[in-house]
DNA sequence: CTGTTAGCGCCTTCAA
DNA sequence: TTGAAGGCGCTAACAG
């Protein structure tokens, strides 16, 4: 007989149970669609349910269920299209597997682990992105006690990995600008920073072996607007010599090329410049950049998947999953542009 | 004595107790960060929590305390900067209050009212973006059983709106160019597909009224690349007799002016664009666009914190809180660009 | 400072 | 086809 009121919280299944002249039980067969239950029976229940506007409690549901229905979602940030991408395929798979998405951005958090640990408290599995701003003792935590996937990450045990393709697109990417008979080429960005970027400038290097050819340093900047602004500088300053660079995402390199036009230079005959992720700004652009595009949106779908097939099932899946990426070839890098872009 | 095992599901308050030689209230206690435990019970109870690598169950706090901690948003859909940032303001606060985002994009979903409902089942309040991909009766269905806020909407009983300022900046934005002496205003956009777009498009016909000029009507359209492409294509086919054109938003504006240059015209010079949000394209450009720049992220803040007040109080606002915009001004209205951009 | 004891609202056998 | 009753794991009085 508890919580027949409900007159502050709202009703409750007791509520409706009284209303409709029936034991709680037969509500919650009713309102999970159980077919034991007597056509009248169900309709003077439902008539409850709707008078009272009865809400069942979530919490309740999960305690009893020992499920909490609902996937976390780790991210660094969201600002540009890869985030956004990744988090509309990741809720829309979600959505449909029945799991609400819980969102937490490491962004603005003094304590990421902290607060992750108390998002681990409400989901049934977390997926998270593989980034400087999530540090590995996150997934390393967590794994054991929870079902992990880690996005454009590396596996670990416990930890199942999904991907897009780096190397061999940033090596097909790579030899696209050498064939253009440059022979200065420069990777900008910070390999250090996660597996993706590390992987890119594998394949840039790879690239300058098999013409037996050795690829420079790393030029370790990070991929913000601002650096892209002091990358260009520098090569305005004749401090780096170059003759195309390749830049680990299109924020980066639309910021250079910004750069370099109001210094004077043209793209791609003074210098060419190549990015990643065909962001949209990529073809509006002139000339349009040279990039590679992703499928994020199946990457965030595959994400939601793999978590829930982890916590439903213990289906185990070794090898990372790898999707293909696609070159974008436009003008930044010395093609000919086409006239129908 | 329930629960002591927890093998499966993981260690439980119980086991942690009993392997502390406390009693689960006293390891409540600590775990809620009491200060009425003793130093070395507190530490027998933390060692226990780290070996048996204990995470507490958020639903049956949730149970217990009677509230989810956790904040509903529904959006749309993700793509483009404007819901990426509001969405980051929102979070951010959301954090800062200690409640969790529970994020539902309408993109996709066959039942948004469903499952609308089924979020409310596990959040304290929802806050959602007037949009025409969110029916009214979600609000309206929602309002009196959870604390609903609406942004970029209308306030309605009991439902709290917030919003960026529209009419006034819009007027100013048609001003403007009416200033630059064009007289053949179209207004690009449909003011019926939610109360920001025809709150622009009444500061559009404001501002011819005040110098007695009368507004076209608005040419219909949605926001999307392909909608600009489209638009252009009925002025260079003369089927639209305009030499500006006010875009409701910037993608618009931007696959406008993109498919004009292509078709041999000049922007400002034939035909003056101008949009709205300014996304990061809008600076990229050549021209750069002429644009009205919102506050979204601060909106999203601000989402999250009148969300939360009518959680926990019953603190009423009733005027809807506007934040300021602000007129962004490039060359594609025929300003001389500032070479310094 | 610590333990006992009721619930929180819902699901799910087990009987009838 | 329905009801009774016992958890699910945690919090919060209330005693000691």
């Amino acid at each position: 007989m508890a919580g027949t009121q409900g007159q502050k919280g709202g009703a409750t299944i007791y509520s409706v149970a009284e209303r409709a002249g029936v034991s709680i039980a037969t509500v919650s067969r009713v309102l999970q669609g159980s077919d034991k239950v007597s056509a009248k029976t169900r309709q003077r229940v439902m008539t409850a349910v709707e008078e009272l506007r009865y809400m069942p409690l979530g919490a309740a549901r999960s305690l009893a269920v020992r499920h909490h229905e609902a996937h976390g979602l780790l991210l660094p940030e969201l600002s540009g299209p890869y985030y956004s991408e990744l988090l509309m395929g990741f809720e829309s798979r979600a959505a449909e597997l029945g799991q609400s998405v819980v969102l937490m951005l490491a962004e603005g958090k003094d304590d990421v682990g902290r607060a992750v640990r108390s998002l681990a408290t409400r989901v049934d599995g977390i997926a998270l992105l593989a980034s400087a701003a999530i540090p590995d003792s996150v997934p390393e935590t967590l794994a054991g006690s929870k079902p992990v996937v880690v996005i454009a990450g590396e596996a670990k045990p416990d930890v199942e990995a999904i991907t897009t393709e780096n190397a061999a697109s940033a090596k097909a990417l790579t030899a696209h600008v050498l064939a253009h008979g440059r022979r200065r080429l420069v990777f900008a960005g910070d390999p250090d920073s996660g597996p993706d970027i590390r992987d890119r400038y594998a394949g840039f290097v790879a690239a300058h072996e098999d013409l037996r050819l050795t690829a420079a340093a790393p030029v370790r900047t990070d991929l913000r607007e601002s650096a892209g602004a002091e990358l260009a500088d520098r090569v305005l300053a004749g401090e780096l010599t170059t003759d195309a660079l390749v830049c680990a995402n299109d924020e980066l390199a639309l910021a250079v090329m910004k750069r370099l036009r109001q210094g004077g230079r043209t793209v791609p005959d003074d210098l060419a410049v190549v990015g990643w992720d065909d962001v949209m700004t990529a073809r509006y652009v002139e000339p349009g950049l040279t990039t590679v595009r992703q499928p994020v949106r199946e990457l965030g779908a595959l994400a939601a998947e793999r978590l829930h097939a982890r916590i439903t099932s213990a289906d185990i899946v070794d090898e990372t999953q790898v999707l293909p990426t696609q070159l974008v070839l436009r003008a930044s890098c010395g093609c000919t542009p086409d006239p129908l872009a």
